[in-house]
RNA sequence: GUCCCUGUAGCUCAGUUGGAUAGAGCAGCUGCCUUCUAAGCAGCGGGCCGUGAGUUCGAGUCUCACCAGGGACGCCA
């Protein structure tokens, strides 16, 4: 990345001037470059020079003109310039802007990957809904965030394995699976009682006319505990086959399904309980084993055992975490969670740590609540309350592309609304469409200098000289710092936004450059740039999970 | 009561980790199609960045207090 070279100039002429006297020696703070908001001041910037300014007690103008001086040139840059308070301003040569469409289409697909992970292994978890019900919109969120910063880790050099953790096991479950033999007996005419923890919504009726259908009523001669338990793993089943079905249609996938059962069955639970009680963490009270998390700092202990004998959701996603970590040996594990999952991040970072393992290996995203509204009414999303507004609905009437540029637009920290009356009203003026527009334009453009003959790869690129064609490239060649970007922070939504400039100065370039015309040099070097920008803006669109269609 | 998230244009939201003149999309108004897609382009109007202090060369960004909205504080997950 042409950055990070600019970066190093920096740190090499910093140590320069420092050893040379000409600026005093203090210590050096990260090395930063960024792309200045003003176009006019160059293509990088960098304020270390107001940085080190107070520790050197000296002008950070006179600073930045005594490393300025230093900065050996590189033929990628063609002007160093100071301007005050006291940055150092870079300008890209326009010779190295157009090579950089030949890079483009010759690194295909594999533009703007970066090698940041170096192939350490990241383990995403995300979703992972209990199987109890369908997904709603919140969920949805979730899933496109993984999904998106899974395809980004990876161009990013990382090793991602995608997982979704069910959770098979436990109170919610059995909740689930008494709620569908109440439903089942009553479908079969045998009055029973809903369960008062149970799941009221009508998809459990549903469950139950599918289970009749492909098994009759063979169940009702049985105990209610057996028929609940067979009729249980049935529906669960089913509704694991309907949540993968609606994460296909999101285009989310996973590469594990991984069941909170097998953690006790695999013996990975025993283990990690013996080893917290050996490391002092476990304590016996009022019947119950607890995790000491407050001999780690926290507020609280936390129940591991019930009364009854039963673990905790915390103890077996303890022995999961475990599992991560200690005998899968991922490097990092990035966990989405949504908002009612706050206060469970702190105990869970205790819990790894009294494992011994470093808890900074551990990060956790929070989406925030999705509302969900149609015009000015709240629709309820509660899987327990009883009937919602699915996951699918929304998809089917707002459209997966829009849904997932919706989604990663907005910063997983901000709580947002989603009303499907303004996303369908507006779906046409969206900006969703406006980037896919751009890349059927240039697929019709394509396919126009073929149905001609005109060939990209004669093109020379060095007749690309006017200002709306260099603004493109160079718009082109942030695509790598914004999958680093994204990487490092784990904030996706840079992505939408970078894709509507990109669209933005293609549409501009469009209007202003005339592609195939009588100039048949220029026209081949026009049609080149426009075959660069194809794989960038499909890169980009590809990443975020989305369609580049060539006609619209 | 404690903890977490949010508060930026009429609406929905960005703001590159503390930098230069705070941006985009909708909505409103004015222009632009005999030529590769007008789902486009050019332009106009719109702001006490919740409030008040603090930190420093410099704050939408960091700290504290307060106000408002949401979430979590369970032997549910």
């Amino acid at each position: 990345m042409l950055k990070c070279k600019v970066a190093q100039l920096v740190e090499q002429a910093v140590i320069r001037a420092q050893r040379g006297g000409l600026i005093p020696s203090v210590a050096l703070p990260q090395i930063t470059v960024e792309r200045p908001q003003n176009a006019a001041y160059g293509d990088y910037a960098t304020s270390l020079p107001l940085k080190l300014a107070r520790a050197a007690r000296a002008n950070p103008l006179s600073i930045a003109e005594e490393i300025a001086e230093l900065i050996v040139p590189i033929p990628e840059i063609e002007k160093i310039a100071v301007a005050p308070p006291g940055f150092i301003n870079f300008t890209v040569n326009n010779n190295w802007v157009v090579q950089q469409v030949e890079s483009i289409r010759s690194a295909g697909e594999a533009y703007g990957d970066i090698n940041l992970g170096r192939g350490s292994r990241v383990q995403l978890e995300f979703v992972s809904v209990n199987p109890t019900g369908p997904l709603h919109v919140g969920h949805g969120r979730g899933a496109v965030l993984g999904s998106t910063l899974a395809k980004v880790l990876t161009a990013a050099g990382y090793a991602v394995e995608k997982e979704y953790y069910i959770n098979d096991a436990g109170t919610q479950i059995d909740a689930f699976y008494r709620s569908l033999y109440a439903r089942y007996r009553q479908a079969l005419g045998t009055p029973f009682e809903m369960p008062p923890d149970g799941y009221h919504g009508s998809y459990v009726m549903e469950l139950a006319q599918e289970i009749i259908a492909e098994n009759g009523d063979k169940f009702l001669s049985w105990s209610p505990e057996e028929a609940a338990w067979e009729l249980g793993k049935l529906g669960l089943d089913k509704m694991l086959n309907l949540i993968k079905a609606d994460l296909k249609l999101l285009k989310v996938e996973f590469d594990l399904y991984f069941s909170e059962n097998s953690l006790y069955e695999g013996g990975q639970y025993q283990r990690v309980m013996s080893e917290l009680g050996e490391r002092g963490y476990t304590a016996e009270k009022e019947g119950a084993i607890w995790f000491v998390s407050s001999a780690l700092g926290e507020d609280k202990d936390n129940v591991l055992v019930r009364t009854n004998g039963t673990p905790t959701y915390f103890a077996s996603d303890i022995a999961y975490h475990y599992n991560k970590f200690s005998e899968r040996n991922f490097d990092k594990v990035v966990n989405i969670w949504g908002a009612d999952h706050q206060g469970h991040i702190a105990r869970m970072k205790a819990a790894i740590s009294a494992l011994g393992i470093d808890p900074d290996r551990l990060r956790i995203i929070i989406t925030q609540m999705v509302t969900l509204r149609r015009g000015g009414t709240e629709l309820k999303v509660s899987k327990r309350g009883g009937d919602i507004v699915t996951l699918r609905e929304v998809i089917d009437e707002v459209g997966t592309d829009a849904c997932r540029f919706f989604f990663l637009s907005r910063a997983a920290s901000s709580q947002m609304d989603f009303d499907l009356e303004l996303a369908k009203k507006q779906s046409v003026d969206n900006p969703v469409y406006y980037v896919q527009y751009a890349h059927a334009r240039i697929s019709s453009i394509l396919r126009f200098a073929q149905e001609r003959g005109i060939e990209p790869s004669y093109g020379d690129v060095s007749l690309l000289t006017s200002q709306a064609e260099l603004a493109l490239i160079r718009k082109m060649t942030q695509l790598s710092e914004v999958i680093e970007a994204v990487a490092d922070s784990l904030e996706p939504n840079y992505l939408p936004y970078y894709a509507q400039e990109l669209a933005a100065d293609f549409h501009g370039f469009y209007e202003q450059c005339r592609v195939i015309s009588p100039d048949r040099e220029l026209s081949a070097a026009r049609l080149k740039l426009v075959d660069a920008v194809r794989i960038v803006l499909a890169k980009t669109l590809h990443l975020m999970g989305m369609t580049a269609p060539e006609r619209m």
